[in-house]
DNA sequence: ATGAAAGCGCTAACAT
DNA sequence: ATGTTAGCGCTTTCAT
């Protein structure tokens, strides 16, 4: 394996005399440097050099890579080996020029908001890469500019870097993922279309009504009666949708919500306040919150209180973030099961790209719970 | 912009009749299915479109988009209007073909681990994908087997598919730093090469010894005198490193460190154990720690006790991760430059790519200190 | 089952 | 200053 790799073999050689007289220019220069350098730079074996090792022409070498079936079983054998031998892999430029295609996924990354416990991206962003791999796909990082998010999208797209995007952030009323649909672009999203139920791309997302439903039946389990929702301002349709858990849950059992519920920010501070307010006002014994920010939120009014979580006012977050993991005591959680979320996004993602194309249904994922001590 | 890129233009169909014959075919084919479907697939100009529209040669057209100097005026800007009017991007799998070179820039992907407070990388990451952009560069995730590090570089390197790497983990004794420099791939490294001060290649780090000893000085200027340290096992590099900027500013202010410091696994339970044991055995009123998740341990310890930290304890972590920065009362950290560390890593890169080649000299960042309630 | 020829879209070298 | 020619390494007809 890769034995030839940092040497002139003599196939390189034959290769360019054989090809076009030109080219033994162009690498005579290249191994001029090489000289310069004492040792040279790899210049990787093609396609041809594993033909005239094999003693085959190149496209029996290129069906043997992509379409082994058609080879006899002694010829595809005799080819192989050459492949071994030299440690040749396809040029991927060579390959995405003659197919069409990049086998990239590009994905925008924005960065978790200082402050907060929103740091979700990173499980789910190893997820992906590594189902992308399973699919042959490597992920393609990028930015975009605050003014003009598509801009990003709209380079990659024309010149052909990308095969196809995941789009994470629909919940921001995802222009993107209109401009997207719009021109054509392939693109898989984690987050449902909630603005429009019949949008035409494939979709993955989590249950957010049914994570916090599990939240506020876990703490009524535990004798709880005033459970207070602390949650987004109510343009946020995830929040909206967590917060249906609770009210649903409440109603469910018999049990009081008015006054139960603010609607604030997705800060510390703001969560801080809002349990302020609410045992002021409401005396809930516990809260159900939309993320792991607000329930940190919440611990710093308990904290300040002389309040003990888990004994004296249970608190669940939403997101299970290190920060819930670390915090003395231990936040219970609901956890989105991202990794799941990656396979479903990988699977419409292959479908999306198949010929013929293959749709893939979208998917609502159900999330678990995460018992730590400040709701044991 | 972007006018006719839905739909055939006549250049288009033009370019395919006048080139070869048999493409007319593959064009006839595409738009086959687009009829299907309504509205076709995108087909995105060609350098060829361009310079039709603008009334030059192909080549004219590329000088203009890469040596516009060699253009007069007025043909300059005749072709980017037509660019413009077409909405032209260079297509990046013929132009990584021609040029050797794929504007990517690989990175391994590790994922932080469960019940840590370490999740450094998505802000690296970020930080990383901001420079790069501005470089010209687009960042490529991806996974490797953990029995086999390298393949992950190895398969990529081979079908030139990055041009280069950036390496983040140099501390586990990097394998793969060897391994890249031996087959003289280009990379650069956020961290040090400890084993191997002479290593060719570039990198940047954040000096670690700098950082705890501003932490070590900042409790001192409190008025600690028993500062103890809760750090790694001693096989780790860094772990011995930051250890040297807590007993170096101990000894410096002639204060004692016997029986002061304990040298743990990386994990809550570990620090919160080691914070136990130093309290029952040594009476610190203050501890610095080698990480966000050790000083979230002691977190615990002080919590099971009923000691508030700040107040009876100073408590000082290291990363300013978001539960350091969200937890209740807040946790005082040492802040790594990941900002800088990025633009170092990309300069180094750019130089490293550069023709000629470019050396860019190690940096050695300054880490700063966020104090919050746990050592006000 | 294997080989020959063509060309994806671009840029480097040379010619004008 | 602009055009002409060739070819990067691969896959896709088509012919054998």
């Amino acid at each position: 394996m890769r034995r030839n790799l940092g040497e002139p073999t003599d196939s390189v050689r034959t290769r360019a005399v054989a090809c076009c007289p030109h080219a033994v220019g162009t690498i005579k220069r290249g191994w001029r440097v090489a000289a310069t350098q004492r040792r040279g730079p790899v210049v990787p074996p093609t396609l041809a050099d594993v033909a005239e090792l094999a003693g085959v022409s190149r496209q029996t070498v290129s069906n043997a890579l992509n379409n082994p079936a058609l080879l006899r079983t002694d010829t595809l054998e005799r080819v192989q080996e050459a492949v071994a031998e030299l440690g040749y892999q396809p040029n991927r430029a060579a390959r995405n020029l003659r197919t069409r295609a990049s086998h990239l996924v590009g994905m925008r990354f924005a960065p978790a908001q200082e402050g907060t416990a929103n740091a979700l991206m990173e499980r789910f962003v190893h997820s992906l890469v590594e189902e992308c791999r399973a699919a042959g796909y490597h992920v393609l990082l990028f930015a975009a500019d605050h003014d003009d998010i598509t801009s990003g999208y709209d380079e990659l797209v024309r010149s052909t870097a990308v095969d196809a995007f995941v789009v994470t952030d629909t919940y921001l009323g995802n222009p993107q993922a209109a401009w997207l649909e719009q021109n054509r672009v392939p693109f898989v999203a984690f987050g449902r279309p909630w603005d429009d139920p019949d949008a035409g791309h494939p979709w993955a997302d989590v249950d957010g009504a049914a994570g916090v439903a599990m939240a506020t039946r876990h703490v009524i389990g535990r004798g709880h009666t005033r459970v207070a929702w602390v949650g987004w301002r109510k343009d946020s349709r995830i929040g909206e949708d967590r917060r249906s858990g609770w009210s649903a849950t409440m109603r469910e059992r018999g049990l009081p919500t008015t006054g139960l519920a603010a609607r604030v920010e997705d800060t510390i501070a703001s969560g801080k306040e809002a349990a302020a307010m609410l045992l002021d006002e409401a005396h809930p014994s516990a809260f159900v919150c939309a993320s792991d920010t607000l329930a940190m939120g919440v611990l710093h009014t308990l904290h300040d209180r002389g309040l003990v979580p888990g004994r004296d006012v249970a608190v669940v977050g939403f997101d299970d973030s290190q920060a819930a993991q670390v915090v003395p005591g231990g936040l219970t959680s609901v956890r989105q099961p991202l990794e799941e979320v990656a396979v479903e996004v990988v699977a419409a993602l292959q479908g999306m790209l198949a010929r013929p194309r293959l749709v893939h249904p979208p998917r609502l994922l159900t999330p678990s719970l995460v018992v730590r001590g400040s709701a044991p």
